[in-house]
DNA sequence: CGTCACCTTGCTCATATGAGCAGGATCGCC
DNA sequence: GGCGATCCTGCTCATATGAGCAAGGTGACG
C-alpha cells in the first residue's frame, strides 16, 4: 500500500466514521469506486488507523478475554474496560461490580460458596445485587477475625453475600495467622473451627482476591504481619498473597513456617476446585495476578484491562 | 432507556465492534430480535458510548471542521486530529504537513502568495512537496531581516515555498520592527521596498501564522524585542502577534506606536483579503488563535484539535 | 374502569456492504 | 521485448443494516 493510499483510506475513515457517509458517497467525493473505498476502509481497520472504544463503567475486552482463556488456560475470564478510568477507586470498582455480575450470571448456581476477605472481596459483597441468587451458603475459607477496629469487614463481606443471595453465612472464627504454629493446631482442633473448614472444602466454588506484598496489605492493616515482616517476604521473592498465603512468582509458598501457621484451606486444595474465581485488579497487583494465573490457583479471573494485557505479555 | 437496556447495548456494542458479530447473531447470544439489537447500538452510539478515533498523523476531524466554519464564519477550516500525539513537535508538524496539504489541493492555484515568517512558516515550507504548484510567485508580507546567527529562515522559507512551487520569491529586505519611526518611514520610502510591499497588497493569498505573546516569541529570539518589551505588551492586554504586529483578544492593536514601527502589511489589508489562511497550533496559541479568528483576520484556519476546541467553547 | 396518548416491538422493504470472481494492468525476469 | 506471476479493479450476488410502519402494550388521567 502505498502512501497515497494510506492518504485516501484516511480520507475515507473520516467521511465514513465521522460524517456518516455511504462507501457510495464517499467514492463520489474522492473519485473512486465505492468497491475501493471499501477497501481502503478495510485497510485502515487491518492496519490499526480505526480505534474503536467502548466508553462505559460496564465495558468489558472481550478479545482479551478469549486470549486469556486460550493462552493462559483459563476456563473463564472477565476483562474490564479501562477506557476513560481516572483513578484507581474507579478501576477497583468497574471489577468488583465485573465480579458480581459474573457471580450472578453463574450456572449452575453454586449451593456453598467459600469465599476469602478483604478490600476487593468487600466491594464485591457490596455490588452483588439484593436477590442476586437463592439459596447460595457462604462459607468463609481462610482466618480473618480482625485485630483492629475495622474488626468486622470480613464477617460482613461473607454475611453480606449469604443474605443478597438468600442463603446462610459460615463464619471461621480463626484469627488469620497464628503466632505460633502449637496455637493453630489447638484452633484448628477446635470441633467448631474443624467443622468450618470442612465446610469450606466441600464448597462447590470458591471466591477469592490477591493481596499485593506491600505495606498497604490488609494484613499489615489488620495486624497480622509487621511491614518489616512483609519486607522479608518480599526479599524471599514473594509477590502477594492468596488467602493469606504468600507466593512467589510460580505460586510456590514462600515461608512454609509462616504458611504452617496460616489458618485456612490450604493452596492446593483451592487448586484442586472446578470452580476458583480470583478477582485482581489494580497495576500494583500484577505480579500477583501472574502468580495466581501461571500456578492455575484459579480457573476463572476477574480483572482489568491492564493487568489482562500484562498476563499475556509474558 | 433503564439500566438493563444500558447494559444489553453495552454488551451489544463488545459483540458487535469488538467480536466482529452480526446484529442477527448479537441477537441470538442475548436472546433478543436483531432490530432490538439494531436499535440498542444506535442508543450505544447515541449516548456517546462508543468513541470512534482515527489513529494517524494526516487525520483530520471534519466535524469540528464544520463547526468551525458554520459558529465562526470561517470558509474553511482544516483541524488535524490530536489523537495519538506524544509532543509538541509532533502536533506542530501534523498541522504544518496539514497546511503544506492544503496549499497544494487550492484551487484557483494563486498566482502571488504573501507569506510571513517564523517557525510554523518554515515547517510548512519544509513539508511542502516539490512541485505542489507550477507558477506560485512568493511575496514576503512583513519585514524579517533577522539580527541573530538564526538570520535568513525568514528568506529560506519563502524561497523554499516558491520554489517548490515553481516562482520566484520576492523578500521584503527590512527589519521587522525598527527602533525610531523615522527609520522606518525611510525604510517604507525605498523604492524597493515599497515596491515589494505594493507586490504584497496585490498577493491573492495570504499564508501566515500567529505568535503568542510570550518570552519564546520568534521577536524576541529575533532580538527585535526585549523579554521585558513583551511582558509590558502582554500587561496592555496583548494575546500574541500575526505578522509582527501584537493584538489583543478582541483582534486590536496593542501598542500604536510599537505598531507604527513595524514594517509590513496592516491587519487590516490582510482582513480585506478574500483568501487568509491562518496556521495556528498548540496550547500556547488558544488565545491568539481566538483572537485572529474573532477579529476575522483569516477566512481560512488550520489548527490542532485541541485548540479548535478552545475556539468553539468560547 | 375507560380512554387516549405515547412508547415499544416486530415486521417489510430499500439500501449499504462484503465475498468472491474474471478480466486486465503491472512488474520482474529473462 | 516477451512471458509468466502477481496484484488490482470493477463487477455480480448474497448478506447485513437502517427507515418506516402498523400492531400491541403501558401508563396517565378523567
Amino acid at each position: 500500500m502505498d502512501e497515497i493510499d494510506e492518504l485516501l483510506s484516511i480520507r475515507a475513515a473520516e467521511l465514513y466514521y465521522e460524517e456518516n457517509k455511504t462507501q457510495d458517497e464517499i467514492g463520489q467525493a474522492l473519485n473512486l469506486t465505492r468497491w475501493k473505498v471499501g477497501r481502503l476502509l478495510a485497510q485502515a481497520k487491518h492496519r490499526g488507523f480505526i480505534r474503536i472504544e467502548i466508553l462505559h463503567p460496564r465495558a468489558r475486552r472481550l478479545p482479551i478475554e478469549r486470549r486469556l482463556r486460550e493462552e493462559r488456560g483459563l476456563t473463564d475470564a472477565i476483562v474490564v474496560s479501562s477506557a476513560g478510568v481516572s483513578s484507581a477507586e474507579e478501576l477497583q470498582a468497574r471489577t468488583a461490580q465485573a465480579a458480581a455480575d459474573y457471580l450472578t450470571a453463574l450456572r449452575p448456581v453454586p449451593r456453598t460458596l467459600g469465599v476469602s476477605w478483604g478490600r476487593t472481596l468487600f466491594d464485591i459483597s457490596q455490588h452483588l445485587r439484593n436477590g442476586w441468587a437463592t439459596g447460595v451458603n457462604v462459607v468463609q475459607i481462610n482466618g480473618g477475625v480482625s485485630l483492629n477496629r475495622r474488626a468486622g469487614t470480613a464477617a460482613a463481606t461473607a454475611v453480606a453475600i449469604s443474605q443478597k443471595g438468600g442463603g446462610q453465612a459460615t463464619l471461621l472464627p480463626s484469627p488469620a495467622i497464628l503466632e505460633r504454629l502449637e496455637t493453630k493446631h489447638a484452633i484448628e482442633s477446635d470441633r467448631v473451627v474443624a467443622g468450618v473448614i470442612e465446610l469450606a472444602r466441600s464448597a462447590e466454588a470458591y471466591l477469592f482476591s490477591a493481596g499485593a506484598a506491600d505495606h498497604n496489605s490488609v494484613h499489615v492493616e489488620s495486624g497480622y504481619l509487621a511491614p518489616g515482616d512483609v519486607d522479608l517476604l518480599v526479599a524471599k521473592g514473594a509477590v502477594g498473597d492468596v488467602v493469606g498465603r504468600y507466593i512467589d512468582s510460580d505460586g510456590n509458598i514462600v515461608d512454609p513456617a509462616l504458611d504452617a501457621r496460616t489458618v485456612g484451606l490450604t493452596l492446593d486444595e483451592i487448586r484442586s476446585s472446578p470452580l476458583a474465581i480470583a478477582v485482581v485488579a489494580g497495576p500494583a497487583k500484577h505480579a500477583v495476578a501472574d502468580a495466581v494465573v501461571r500456578s492455575r490457583l484459579c480457573t476463572v479471573l476477574v480483572t482489568d484491562e491492564s493487568t489482562a494485557l500484562h498476563l499475556l505479555d509474558g
